[in-house]
DNA sequence: CATAACCTTTGAGTTAACTTTAAGGTCAAG
DNA sequence: CTTGACCTTAAAGTTAACTCAAAGGTTATG
């Protein structure tokens, strides 16, 4: 198999491929005569297990750690911590964003308690001081790269 | 206030506060005969708010779209829409997430569940199997990304 | 035999949010 | 008058995970 069926298999690019090869995710590979790259059929499910592991959370650098040079071979109690390691750093991520979740929730309703009595600059510096004096002693959440991936 | 203070007071460094005024989240700012920079108290509270959004999950981009120029007089309507967004955004970035955790405790199960009467390899076979069967169709969960921010 | 559709490599560009570096001006203390 | 702690600017570096561009070889088709 050429690097584009493998590609259209597996769902991702050529150059993706290629970057994977250069960062050391997958095992160098064959050459045609003509140099062109020669993949067996398990090169998909390789690719297939590197994006799943990639939407699981992990990193490239996590996954060339624990990737094995054949997919029987595994390192099964290093992999097996690792996947909890992840689950907890999930857990983690859950507990931040629900806060994140809770204190805009509550800012929004605050915005909107506006008392009849008082102006929008009144009420602009009253909402900010409640805000700001309550999320500070309790740390932040930073939320926002989960939503920032994949750029173009 | 110089810089200096203002990063201390404020908790984050010059060249950040150098940054932002670049990225054109503060207005410019005021000079001494001598070139420095100065700063009115508030400017305090305008860095506290913009790491606060940025903890919340804004980017750089959406805070300066919704600083107002001075703050008191905030686009009320865009700001509420705008926090009603990022609530949407993390409770779907919570689902996600929710649903990569289940997964992955899932995947530990079924690697200890190895039965008895099968090697490592063909456990692996089997787990590989279950996993890439299933995982599929259903999308994936895009974890990384929030774990991994301020890199260094 | 020309054209399109492949493949190759190397190297640079992308994004966000900063930091670091280099080169230099300012100012208070000793 | 020198040392150190400030401040200034512009430009380049950092990180992850790719993509894109340039320049060129290969192969199938009309």
């Amino acid at each position: 198999m050429n690097i584009g069926e493998l590609a259209r298999r597996a769902g991702l690019t050529s150059s993706r491929i290629r970057f994977y090869e250069r960062a050391g995710l997958l095992k160098t590979v064959g050459r045609q005569p003509n140099g062109y790259r020669t993949y067996p059929p398990e090169a998909v499910l390789v690719l297939e297990l590197i994006t799943s592991a990639q939407q699981a959370g992990f990193s490239l650098d996590e996954i060339r750690t624990l990737l094995p040079p054949d997919l029987e071979n595994w390192r099964h109690d290093a992999l097996i911590e690792a996947l909890r390691r992840k689950v907890a750093e999930i857990e983690g991520l859950l507990l931040r964003l629900q806060q994140s979740r809770k204190q805009l929730v509550a800012l929004i309703s605050d915005i909107e308690a506006k008392p009849d009595d008082i102006d929008c600059a009144a009420n602009a510096r009253r909402v900010l001081t409640n805000m700001l004096g309550k999320g500070a002693e309790a740390g932040g959440a930073a939320v926002g790269a989960a939503a920032r991936r994949r750029p173009a």
